[in-house]
DNA sequence: TCGATAACTGACTACCAGTCAGTCACTGAC
DNA sequence: GTCAGTGACTGACTGGTAGTCAGTTATCGA
């Protein structure tokens, strides 16, 4: 008995750390970049271990990117703490979000690479229900700081709450998309520009979008 | 003489061919999905020879993008006919993009790869820069119907035309991205959504937060 | 001591972009 | 007419990577 216990254990910790080494490489190499040979190596494992644990490399990269949201969202969350209004409350949200994706730009390549390329993953796998969880408590976040705002008046009373809050993210995705890549943006987008600005460009549209006052 | 210039024509219709088949099979498979060995075959050649005339499958795959957008551009210019303020203009200018998204979703893809795992991408190639300028010339229509909604006041003077144009730009890749996707979305989202209400809902918080009225 | 079970291994398959030595067909000079 | 030169084309091959699976090893309980 105790030694199902252990046994349990011992599964546990070698699942984490194929997800740190897995994290780590991510990060380094981007979520195309990493491989799985990689990780095995990296883990002093053979490939094969690794499927006994994740279904296929979707799977582990959706389990590493929820554990990451789950440092994301309470990160968020502290947002919300001295905020004056609804409205302040929904920029401090994505200003974090956008500090998040600075600090974990493989995080956010991986979901990006979900959303634009989905079809060509596979997320049928159990981990990518839970990631998918963690996206929803994400926005929910943004959901109730949008009726807070219609409650104290600092957001048009006209607004629906959960469409908005979707094209508040999806808007913010492809500008932090694009300002991730900065370095390389620069060269590629044939305009000269300082990505730095775009982030508060955006969020400043979308506050005076979202704002209550000159509302027609 | 006569010789080299039927050569010259029948190297270009060869190299027209190859862009027709590839199109056709990336608007089928993806960019991801397209093979290289499949468009060969698709034109009666063998690999090989796709390599005489396209560096390599992102080249190919940047001059498909670059015939696509060689369209888009005129389609842009004939929403600008009609428009009452350069604010309706840039309004109008995101609808047609919009629109033209959901005809050719691969174009948008490709797009959509390039500046999201740009890394991997070999964009050295003189298809690239040809490519890029082409994003430019569609920027450009941005930014000057911008300048017109300054100068008619219908935009906020205070909104700097060219990180402007980016922001609106990158933004609605973002909502473009996800609106794309909507079939898969509704499942990969954890939120009940009528994706269809995304980019007019985008659009109308763009137009509000350029607007004039209601300026701080 | 030994059969059962879980954990692990690594050589293997399938797949695909890109290469290159060699073939073929046409051309123009002689 | 011949034949060397040239450009177009070929397809078997390389290299790299995700995923598989038959077999090995270690541990456990009876």
């Amino acid at each position: 008995m105790a030694v199902a216990a252990r046994r349990e254990r011992e599964r546990t910790a070698r699942r984490e750390a194929i997800l740190d080494a897995a994290q780590e490489l991510v990060a380094a190499q981007g979520y195309h970049g990493m491989r799985m040979d990689s990780v095995a190596e990296a883990v002093e494992l053979s490939k094969g271990t690794l499927y006994l644990y994740f279904e296929n490399k979707d799977a582990l990269c959706a389990a590493v990117a929820t554990r990451l949201l789950d440092t994301l969202i309470p990160f968020m969350e502290s947002a919300l703490e001295n905020t004056s209004t609804g409205l302040d409350a929904v920029h401090k949200l994505f200003q974090k979000y956008s500090d998040f994706t600075q600090e974990n730009p493989h995080h956010f390549r991986f979901a990006l690479a979900w959303l634009s390329e989905g079809e060509r993953m596979d997320d049928s796998t159990e981990a990518f229900q839970i990631y998918r969880g963690r996206v929803g408590d994400m926005l929910s976040l943004v959901v109730a700081s949008l009726k807070r705002g219609q409650a104290d008046g600092s957001i048009r009373a006209d607004v629906d709450p959960l469409p908005q809050a979707l094209q508040l993210w999806t808007s913010f995705l492809g500008v932090v998309m694009v300002g991730l890549n900065r370095e390389a943006m620069a060269q590629r987008v044939p305009v000269p520009m300082d990505f730095e600005q775009l982030v508060p460009l955006h969020l400043d549209a979308m506050v005076r979008a979202l704002s209550s006052e000159g509302a027609s």
